[in-house]
DNA sequence: CTGTTCACTTGACCTGCATCAATTTTTCGC
DNA sequence: GCGAAAAATTGATGCAGGTCAAGTGAACAG
């Protein structure tokens, strides 16, 4: 694995979810134990079967966290971004990963060995909060996940996702960019990829969606939250057919 | 919701995961805190939107934690006995619930309100590292039903469960007793109780394990883990057809 | 013991989505 | 700007597993 010593920007680290809103002080003495790893497009920083003594945060580039089956193919579970962190549950009970992780752009990571995380628990409160906090929105997360690929069709997974993606910031926008190819969007929908540009372009065609490359405008939220929900189009001139 | 507020038995605390190994002071004070709540057979102990202010211990009975369809089908995710917990998710990040919650028999709980939790994790950094853990195997839990449900067949759930449960126990028995009726563990591996039905029997028919109401014994291991991986059956007599 | 209800089994059928295959479009190195 | 590789679209086909339906066995109240 690629690894550097070089010191980890402080300034950096305030940015990030896991450090936010700490006192200055202490996030100061965690990056003092932290250290930055680049990566190159398309490596691999976390097997399937490897241990970790530590837990990264992001701070620059992409990355997929996915499953392999033994016939070899892939889902992906999240395309991680910067502020996003991974390797905690890996690390806090010490058992083999059941992950992989690849970057999908040219990425810069820091890394936090254990001790330095055991000790900022330790030591601060806050941080311990923040910590469960982070943990129980992953957890959430995959229990949204688990919720999509069991319970909606490929339709509605589809939709989901569009709102979902779209709604996340404070000021839920109308304008998506896809975080990563749509095969890989597709993985994370546990659809396939044609599949997807299927439901996408049916979407187009009932007038809900605009679609241009990765970037999609949502035209009718109120239609589409109705389709998400398993109601039929009834607005607008698309019917399903 | 039913709920009492009778002292909780500190003695039955200290069996429990989360409170194992800790400082008995600690764990008495924690106690203080908590209250019994006892519910009878089908009842609702969280609803999907519910917030919660605490977290729960079962100490006797056995829940379902489950989603709904918005067309009413039900998913199971896990099937909860003494010694399991939910609610950290929701208490530590202060959202509704996705989850429903019931009871499949008379059930005995030991409700956590979030201050009691929350003075623990300060005064005791054991605490924190178990509550850390507990919730870092919940995650794993989460990923492996979403490889299960994404990444294996009817056949493979069947089996990765049945390897799973025997398995668990520090001594791997071969003795299986499903926790519940067959509908809802096939809800768990989100197949149809049908197909969990036919899976079962062809696994019995090909001589790879025995069945017995809820009772299952695994007659050839070696035969089942293949399977699990997705070979063909080759050892025995058994042939795929 | 008897009727009723619930759990489970088994068969027949059907559909949603994966898969395969063939283009077309976009991206990107040079 | 050109050519090759990657990504996306679109059509045709097949099948795993869901659904429906009927029947059997087990559990349980009275």
């Amino acid at each position: 694995m690629p690894s550097s010593r070089s010191p980890v920007d402080v300034d950096l680290l305030f940015d990030q979810a896991l450090f936010a809103g700490l006192d200055p002080r202490h996030v100061q003495e965690i990056a003092r134990g932290a250290s930055v790893v680049e990566a190159k497009r398309g490596s691999r920083i976390l097997g399937r079967g490897d241990r970790l003594e530590g837990l990264y945060v992001i701070t620059e580039g992409r990355l997929k966290l996915y499953m392999l089956s033994c016939s070899g193919d892939e889902r992906v579970l999240r395309v991680l971004e910067p502020g996003d962190s991974f390797g905690e549950a890996i690390m806090f009970n010490d058992l083999p990963s059941p992950v992989f992780v690849d970057t999908l752009t040219a990425a810069s990571l820091a890394y936090f060995p254990r001790d330095v995380i055991n000790a900022a628990l330790v030591r601060d409160p806050d941080f311990t909060h923040t910590m469960l906090r982070s943990m129980s929105a992953l957890m959430r997360n995959l229990i949204t996940d688990l919720e999509t690929c069991c319970l909606q069709n490929a339709l509605q997974r589809t939709v989901s996702y569009l709102l979902r993606t779209a709604g996340e910031a404070p000021a839920p926008h109308d304008r998506i960019v896809l975080p990563a190819a749509k095969a890989v969007v597709a993985s994370t929908l546990n659809i396939s990829a044609e599949t997807f540009s299927r439901e996408l372009h049916r979407l187009q065609e009932q007038g809900l969606i605009g679609i241009d490359k990765r970037t999609i405008v949502l035209h009718d939220r109120k239609a589409l939250v109705a389709l998400a929900e398993g109601g039929a189009v009834v607005s607008m001139s698309g019917v399903r057919h």
